[in-house]
DNA sequence: AAACTTTGTTTAGCCACTAGACTAACAAAA
DNA sequence: TTTTGTTAGTCTAGTGGCTAAACAAAGTTT
């Protein structure tokens, strides 16, 4: 009796809901024959061959050839039409653009990065319609097109897809919204990097099969995607997730931010390269550092830097031992950046949490790093895009007696 | 298209949803005529007059007098029948038991409160049972008569009601839910006290209006009440909210939990009485220190005893931070016993967030102590039986042709 | 070939909704 | 007082999506 509040019930909500859970059925266990649906979802027969037509005319399923019969005639299975349509996932970093045109099941079909340093506003907006207009242009022919944009920033995205600020990309209140709509009349969706990155693993990643998922995306800062009961939690204004800036020291460094003892001054990326940078490596000198350069010194087997690693993987862990005392999640997923070092802070992490957490929140409660690498964002936004184009798809059409 | 997930869609849901609807507005707007409920909730006069007689059979509401005629024939004003029933709410303290006999809007209609000191679980439960006997013997009469039995608990509570951990009163694995519910044969719910409270807060107190409310129960130790969406959010096991033990500190002094620099350290009760022991008061010296005689104190104007207010206050305000940069709430509840102390700890805690809270954080945000006072968690447990019951009498009623 | 199984469609009936006609009850103007 | 206009609430016919159950289609088993 949630979320609805203050839509009044009628036929067409019961269809339409009937129609989304005949459709999850079948994506999630295709093949599967109308049979099996009414016996799974506990509608009856010939309602789910009234959606199924529907759904058959909307082009988003299609018959395959019939299945094995089990005694008697043999079904017709169903299949979730993957590529009736296509969507576009940007995902923009601080110096680089990456985008992935995908199917409806988040296969990528398409991708395209370009590696940049400090631009301005318009050059990276140059690069982001080059590379929508070349992933649109590559797209196959498809009944639906493309479905959608999705783009993920680093920064503070409002409710209504307002970019507030993004300090690294040195942005404020753009509305990249607005500006994609009116360029391809598409629907567009903006979002948090760490917010999408945190959908993205929940769709088609490590969290697939979980409800309560806490996404760490560890890059020069730290931001927190939360996906709580199963969908992304985004808090009053949009702003939920700032845990790079929770207090893990009171009296601690300043911040950019202003304030003392931030979690990012611990265990971000730029935390481990300032680190490094005053130990004064010997071989990096004079050249500006950068975190492959501090992994190929760990692989070399370099006591300090892996030092450094292990340290900043004892930070994670204070910080995400806090999260999981919050929220008692099912799986906390390390993203981004700082996930391409699993191997070396893993252990102080992991260490970490298992001496430090309540051992009632250690069941049932598993950490690891992303499992789709540097596509997390680009696929999360991706996959809004795909839920908000399904979500309407299954409304009535109004027919419109041209 | 979330919540019911699983649920098929029929007419009953759709019947159930709009009465569910009406109900509200009724509740919310009342008095109020059957067209006015029909022009706000969207749904046809007639329909709204056939659900209105199912709730008037329910006897949820009643008809008052005609009201004011604005031109035309007089409406029948429709009214919440709040003494339709009656719940009771207990909260169980480490040193007291507080019982409330509410009606349906949960205004106290009796109330009982026992003070005691180190009793064993038996000696608890026997208060527990008088008192809830107590409450029932005085309950008006009423057409659906008791409608449940909420406590609310000072510990770790699973989503099954189990409690699984009440370190201050010494309780362990203990099915308080199935002894109850063996007893009376009423419905009963288990609640984590700081859960409790939230939502006591969030139903009668200052966070009516609000979707995001961060209840911070500050006692003995900490605990944290969320309602995200507007309602309760409990994490994977029901755990969610031990932000009593949230690291402020990373190399601080141990917690009994066994971390170091847990918040609780720094902003409980028993912070500011450890704190003040240390101080060794001479006023106070030899008797067992409690948070009255420091409040004393400080309303003697005693500098030393109002500086270590401002300092838990300070403290408190770090935590609040982290919790605001997690959330993005429109609110923030300070509770239970350190309540009592906000006009000492006001000012260190609001300077402490203003200065330090991102700035956008801050919109839209307000940060104030419960209005319940130790009302709170009595009232939370008692709201969410009304809710079960009401959300129960919903439902369409299967003739069972007796 | 006959009997049995299973799949998918069709039909009849049900239920809660909507639109709009209708009745009831009032205020204001004639 | 009567008439007119307005608002409240009920009633009726029609609609749409659901269910149950009969039916047709296409298999397997005996």
């Amino acid at each position: 009796m949630n979320i609805r509040e203050n839509r009044t019930w009628n036929h067409h909500v019961v269809k339409e809901g009937n129609k989304s859970l005949v459709l999850k059925k079948i994506i999630n266990h295709s093949p599967i024959s109308r049979a099996a649906v009414a016996q799974e979802v506990g509608l009856n027969k010939g309602t789910v061959s009234s959606l199924v037509n529907d759904l058959l005319e909307d082009h988003l399923i299609y018959e395959s050839g019939p299945g094995k019969s089990s005694g008697g005639r043999r079904p017709v299975m169903l299949l979730f039409n993957e590529k009736a349509g296509y969507s576009v996932g940007i995902d923009i970093g601080v110096n680089y653009l990456l985008g992935v045109l995908t199917d409806l099941n988040g296969n990528i079909c398409n991708e395209k990065e370009v590696i940049f340093k400090n631009l301005t506003y318009e050059e990276i907006e140059l690069q982001l319609f080059n590379t929508i207009d070349y992933l649109i242009a590559s797209a196959p022919e498809s009944p639906h097109g493309i479905i959608g944009i999705g783009v993920g920033v680093p920064g503070i995205v409002d409710n209504n897809g307002e970019i507030l600020l993004a300090p690294n990309l040195k942005w404020k209140n753009l509305n990249l919204k607005l500006v994609l709509e009116n360029k391809y009349h598409l629907p567009v969706i903006i979002e948090n990097e760490a917010n999408a990155g945190a959908y993205g693993e929940k769709k088609f990643g490590a969290g697939k099969d979980c409800e309560h998922i806490i996404y760490v995306s560890a890059g020069i800062g730290i931001g927190v995607g939360l996906i709580l009961n199963g969908s992304l939690y985004k808090g009053s204004n949009g702003f939920s997730g700032e845990l790079g800036h929770m207090t893990i020291q009171v009296n601690g460094p300043t911040c950019r931010c202003g304030n003392k003892g931030c979690w990012e001054l611990y265990a971000s990326e730029q935390a481990l390269l300032t680190a490094a940078e005053k130990m004064k490596l010997p071989s990096l000198a004079g050249k500006e550092l950068e975190l492959s350069d501090l992994l190929a010194l760990a692989e070399q087997g370099d006591p300090k830097v892996i030092s450094l690693f292990e340290q900043a993987g004892d930070y994670l862990g204070v910080g995400i031992n806090n999260i999981i005392n919050s929220f008692n999640p099912q799986q906390v997923i390390i993203g981004n950046r700082m996930a391409s070092s699993y191997k070396w802070l893993n252990k102080t992490l992991t260490d970490r949490v298992s001496n430090q957490a309540l051992w009632f929140q250690q069941n049932d409660l598993t950490i690891c790093f992303s499992e789709l690498s540097t596509f997390s964002s680009a696929l999360g936004v991706s996959a809004f895009s795909i839920e908000n184009f399904l979500n309407v798809s299954m409304q009535q059409k109004v027919s419109l007696n041209v």
